[in-house]
DNA sequence: CCATATACCTGGCAGC
DNA sequence: TGCTGCCAGGTATATG
């Protein structure tokens, strides 16, 4: 479910109404992704004091260590005054004097991690070798097209590896490559430094509009206030595979890449 | 180092 | 109606 815009969006639907709470308690559902690491009392009257993105991560800031969530495929965020009784798929629920904040997610492959500090994040590897920013100013058209000429393979794989720039998911690596006119089977390497400042205009752009546009719903994503995203009904290609592409009217094409499903124009995108 | 495949887990849907 | 197989927004890990 969640890629960068989702995840902000998410973010940006709570942050403000947790600065500063107090956590009373922590209570943790079925195993998720990597244990906790730490137990759960421990935790009581620590105080939020922020909570910031990085990639698809979401990192809560207490005044002492960090609690680091990850929506995996299904997980949304819930932050509520008070939560109804959790339900088979409620994994967490963090209750602080301003209100509970709860994961839903029917996959488990969502994650709550807590870390003494963002050294010890690292040294655990979990945000091993993630890539820039891509709405954060520090993503340079220059840089990009130096990373992407050591790459052989697929330009598309590339973006999802999330090792150059971050945050780019199944969803919006189509249509991102469908802005931009280029193939998702071409070469990364391959790529004109006119077709890469294309496709880096156009994953700002893309991800810009999504954020805007509270993110994609394909089946269940909502934001921590409940809401859902209306990307999706403007997207030009992703799930749209027999129907007309949306400027040339031929039919939008799918195929497998790395046990992924990539959507593409074969009129407009060339190789 | 790089590239690709696999595992994790549950629900929804098409097809029989 | 009920079963089976396949598909789904991610990513650490193993393997070549």
């Amino acid at each position: 479910m969640p890629e960068l815009p989702e995840v902000e969006v998410t973010r940006r639907s709570f942050a403000d109404r947790i600065q500063s709470a107090r956590i009373v308690d922590l209570r943790m559902g079925k195993p998720l992704r990597w244990p906790l690491g730490v137990t759960p009392l421990s935790l009581q009257g620590r105080h939020v004091v922020g909570v910031r993105r990085r990639g698809k991560y979401l990192l809560l800031d207490l005044d002492e260590g960090l609690l680091l969530l990850h929506l995996g495929m299904s997980g949304s965020l819930n932050f509520a005054p008070v939560q109804p009784e959790a339900g088979p798929h409620d994994h967490m629920d963090l209750v602080t004097d301003k209100g509970v904040l709860r994961l839903h997610d029917p996959r488990r492959f969502g994650a709550v991690v807590w870390a003494p500090s963002e050294r010890a994040v690292k040294a655990q590897k979990l945000l091993g070798h993630l890539g820039v920013e891509p709405l954060d100013g520090g993503f340079e058209v220059h840089a990009f097209a130096l990373a992407l000429k050591k790459r052989q393979s697929a330009i598309k794989q590339v973006l999802l590896a999330g090792d150059i720039v971050v945050a780019v998911g199944n969803i919006y690596a189509s249509e991102v490559l469908f802005m931009a006119g280029i193939r998702p089977t071409t070469q990364a390497a391959r790529l004109s430094k006119p077709r890469v400042a294309r496709l880096h205009a156009a994953i700002v752009q893309v991800l810009t509009r999504a954020v805007q546009q509270g993110g994609s719903t394909l089946k269940d994503f909502v934001s921590a206030e409940g809401r859902t995203g209306y990307f999706q009904l403007e997207a030009a290609v992703y799930g749209r595979a027999g129907a007309p592409c949306r400027v040339c009217a031929t039919p939008i094409r799918s195929l497998l890449q790395g046990q992924r499903t990539t959507f593409y124009c074969p009129t407009c995108q060339k190789p």
